[in-house]
DNA sequence: TGACGATTAGACTGATAAGTCTAATTGTCC
DNA sequence: GGACAATTAGACTTATCAGTCTAATCGTCA
């Protein structure tokens, strides 16, 4: 509505859906063709808005990192937050679209170590660091034992993610997301980190 | 030096090898050229021996998912027990080798469910299994916390691995094998693990 | 020496795909 | 209506690659 933009940038938005949606499905291999057919759009206008298809892939990647932040709501016990958190992250990762994403961008890593980078750093790294903040304040305030953070943070997002992650991209995917294992891996991490005793 | 098998084995024994160095390297694209190449051999040569490159692909697989493996020697206390496997585990997915097949195999695995199904099987849920019976007879005996053994193998495993391969995929090889690392895994693991108070 | 199986180089086919170019078309704004 | 930008279909170029075929060569064994 604002200018002459208005169409065109509707045309790049479908073509982004579209490739994200491609790439997921089919893997980087996948042409350039079917993407275009898939937003109902000539070759030659995807070209118009990205120069390459690597220029192509960059900006999906880019855009789609986004979708695999969680955030922490450090209202209630920690329980509770972990909790919240834990099955919010467990429903992002091992969604379908957060399998895809990760398949992919682990095949492409090495002929785009730039941007596997910057998917680590704003992606898991962010992820961890987050996590690691609200962990410290718990320490400090008595509620878990005084350990580093950011191994504390790690663990517990390991426990989450990993096996079942797994078993996803290995094309596993029956009842990936097992209602109890958030309470469980929870309830494991607190007993890990519970106050009181500090030496072992 | 028995009969006419001899150069022949030889000359397989070399493809395979080649191509699994090549099928790490650079994924499955990885030109059918290339890897006679490498193993200096003529493609007609490979195709003598293997039928198609899906076909190579498939025994190189079978033939790697051996060599993750790892066993456990349950003849010390828990604790050495644990970290030995740690260290071992460790190593292995961590490696060059480990962290290759890896990438390749979560890349191919939609295009080839039936080899990811069985790497899965014969790989980490093999590791899985033969960590649980360990944990479980370590919990009959009363040196850890009565608890779901396969459970407590996962989470094992997980914290071991997730984030460090996680590194590994995405190309950022620093410091990948942290010496401490198992030995601070395995305690965070005693201490949810350890006997003694039943119930949270 | 002669036979035989393994190997070899390289031509060839058929298929696919990235990216360019062109000429026509559409829609919007004035 | 006319200008202008975005879009379109499709031909085209160039390159790559899996897999086949052939005719020559090599090594070993008898």
């Amino acid at each position: 509505m604002s200018t002459v933009i208005e169409l065109p940038q509707d045309t790049r938005q479908r073509l982004l859906d579209a490739a994200c949606e491609a790439f997921c499905e089919e893997g980087y291999q996948v042409s350039i063709d079917r993407i275009a057919a898939r937003a109902h759009v000539a070759r030659q206008t995807l070209y118009n808005h990205f120069s390459s298809k690597d220029a192509l892939f960059a900006e999906v990647v880019r855009h789609a990192i986004q979708s695999v932040l969680v955030t922490l709501e450090g209202d209630r016990d920690v329980r509770a937050t972990l909790l919240a958190f834990s099955e919010a992250y467990r429903e992002k990762i091992l969604s379908t679209e957060g399998i895809a994403i990760f398949r992919t961008l682990t095949a492409e890593a090495p002929r785009f170590p730039a941007l596997a980078k910057q998917f680590f750093r704003q992606g898991p790294q962010t992820t961890r660091k987050r996590l690691a903040e609200y962990l410290a304040r718990a320490m400090d305030q008595g509620r878990l034992r005084r350990d580093d953070p950011d191994f504390a943070a790690e663990m517990l997002a390991a426990m989450l993610a990993d096996y079942d992650r797994l078993r996803g991209l290995m094309n596993l995917q029956t009842d990936l997301l097992k209602p109890t294992k958030s309470a469980q891996v929870v309830d494991c991490f607190l007993r890990a980190f519970a106050p009181g005793k500090d030496t072992l």
